[in-house]
DNA sequence: TTTAGCACTCAAGGCAAGGGAGTGCTAAAG
DNA sequence: CTTTAGCACTCCCTTGCCTTGAGTGCTAAA
């Protein structure tokens, strides 16, 4: 059943009241927003409906209306006006681009930042997921008789490295034959099979080669395990200590619990889709129930895609985060789509 | 003028009651808690007193004292006893120390974790400040005709690298080439020096290299400066949340920010000080000016220290968290000192 | 110096009254 | 059938008042 032009007038007058001063609106105020043309009375007919169709909330009794999730479902699928940024906000935005990006990993934290200070709530960060990871590449670099650097270069063009420490003595030919060894049977295996291949190969080995193999290959898998499990970068957190729906210090920290934990699933977006919005109950994990996200996603050449999110109350202005959100998207976008400025492609500072 | 023990005594028990209990102590609290050898009137006089000199303040007439700065002083420096972890707590550090450690900087990044969830308070961890960082070598490896990585490991045996793009092709030969001319060159040689370097060389190269060789001394700079203002790693900020001292949200959002603030300048400890207490005013920075921090050294070889700093109320538990704090630090020196056990030494993840 | 006694202070909680924002309903007007 | 004015009603919030209770400071006696 579809509503009355006037319906979602009010809706829309309803929810963008609401997000600006935070607490319930009533009749009176949305009679006049809309130009005197019709009775607080006839308004508040209205508003009795809206609640009844399940898109207004009270409260209580003698209190204004406030948007239900649905409401805000529908102010942001039809009633939102699509705000384009400001100029004021577009230079803002293109300065905050203006500093130099690096590395793969530096380019998803920086862009988290961005966006956190740019639409003032948190914002998270994190590379759209792909399968496992493999090696591209070993090289092992001596560094005096018991170390040696050991130099991973995986599919996605991330490079790590760290120094090793082997308890016998290793030379350079030694650790070339190893670095050789390495790329003919350990390049292109995710991170599961290393273990079998490993022991397959021990049999055949110079035992002094024994103890430089396993070191590597050991970091080896914790470059694919970090490289997997797609390093989240959360910022901003202490903006939610602004919003008034976070005063309360329980349901606060809640949320920021969830930000800061490492291993919380946060949305995601499945390819294709440049931008999505998700309003409380829509979201599935529990802790942002009555939360709301904003998640877009940018491209970072050679096929990679980077995710961000932000996240904030259900009141939270959807038309301003989701302009400058998919703004700022598409600059990086268009940033790492013409090369020739920045080159930083899929490289990594790690 | 030296306090009478009897007034040691009431300090210590207004002290530590406060510490527990978050309330104004009153006196018949603390004369019930000194075994009722003297009356709560008797109480009051010391009390008064106390007051007078400063070591107790009344948030009003009619309320119980609570320790002022001065008093917390007192406690921490005379008063205090020296808790030693107890099994649990020990095993429970044990347990957490069990776990694979490698690479400079997420060593620091995990002890500050660990910290934190062991004392149930906000954590920071940092490398101990040394002065300018200068690189100790370099590799370039090719990668295809437009690109090659760039190793670079610095004085203090952190390794890191990144991928580097070329307009021009660059083979094999003239990597070498100008990997030999960087470590002739640019050893030893700290960040400022750098330019003038570049620019006396450039002159007499051949003009193929110098796109690789700016770029490399481009990204040594990042290198240099990332590892020069010694990151700073934050945990547990929302352990915050959970003081009754930062309900207030606007209070909270202050300190929550300093500790998010990756360029906060956080309290840190000149050598040869095991650990430090500093208790709320004694804070030089203004928004720790009502807190307290309890910061300790450990080694990891190498002569490189790491800092961790436990941020709280004054109100904190000085006992448990210094007697936390110093076991883990402890332990970590110890871990590091045996390498025949883990070999991390000053290897870096990166 | 200690203690009992007592008046005093002050925060906190309960309660009633008043104000005010906003509603729902009714009945009349368009 | 829709709109509107009018009005009683509901409920939150504030204010002021009172009571309670914890805790103090002071005094006078032990």
């Amino acid at each position: 059943m579809e509503l009355t032009a006037r319906k979602k007038q009010i809706l829309k007058v309803v929810t963008e009241r609401y997000i600006d001063a935070a607490e319930p609106v009533g009749s009176k105020y949305i009679a006049q927003a809309m130009g005197g043309a019709v009775s607080s009375a006839t308004i508040r007919n209205e508003l009795a409906d809206l609640v009844e169709l399940g898109y207004l909330e009270q409260p209580h009794t003698s209190a204004g209306r406030v948007p239900s999730p649905k409401g805000y479902r529908l102010y942001v699928n039809e009633l939102m006006e699509q705000r384009a940024v400001s100029d004021q906000e577009a230079s803002q935005i293109n300065a905050a681009l203006g500093g130099r990006m690096r590395g793969l990993d530096s380019v998803i934290a920086q862009a988290g930042q961005m966006v956190s200070s740019i639409v003032s709530y948190p914002a998270y960060a994190v590379a759209a997921g792909k399968g496992a990871v493999t090696v591209r590449r070993f090289d092992l670099l001596p560094v005096d008789a018991n170390s040696f650097i050991a130099v991973v270069m995986t599919a996605d063009s991330r490079v790590k490295s760290q120094i090793l420490r082997t308890e016998l003595p290793v030379d350079a030919e030694q650790l070339t034959a190893l670095a050789n060894l390495l790329n003919t049977h350990f390049t292109g295996v995710g991170p599961e099979e290393t273990g079998e291949k490993l022991m397959g190969l021990t049999a055949q080995l110079p035992p002094e080669l024994f103890m430089p193999l396993s070191l590597t290959i050991e970091y080896t898998r914790e470059v694919m395990d970090q490289s997997a499990k797609n390093q989240v970068f959360t910022t901003g957190q202490t903006q939610l200590l602004l919003q008034p729906e976070f005063q309360d210090p329980a349901r606060a920290n809640e949320l920021m619990s969830l930000l800061t934990d490492k291993k919380a699933d946060l949305p995601v977006l499945d390819e294709n889709t440049p931008m999505q919005i998700l309003i409380g109950p829509e979201n599935v994990n529990e802790a942002l129930k009555d939360a709301s996200v904003v998640v877009a996603s940018y491209d970072i050449g050679e096929n990679m895609r980077g995710l961000i999110g932000v996240v904030g109350p259900t009141r939270m202005d959807y038309a301003a985060v989701a302009a400058r959100l998919s703004y700022f998207a598409e600059s990086l976008t268009k940033m790492f789509g013409k090369n020739n400025q920045l080159p930083p492609k899929e490289d990594n500072i790690s």
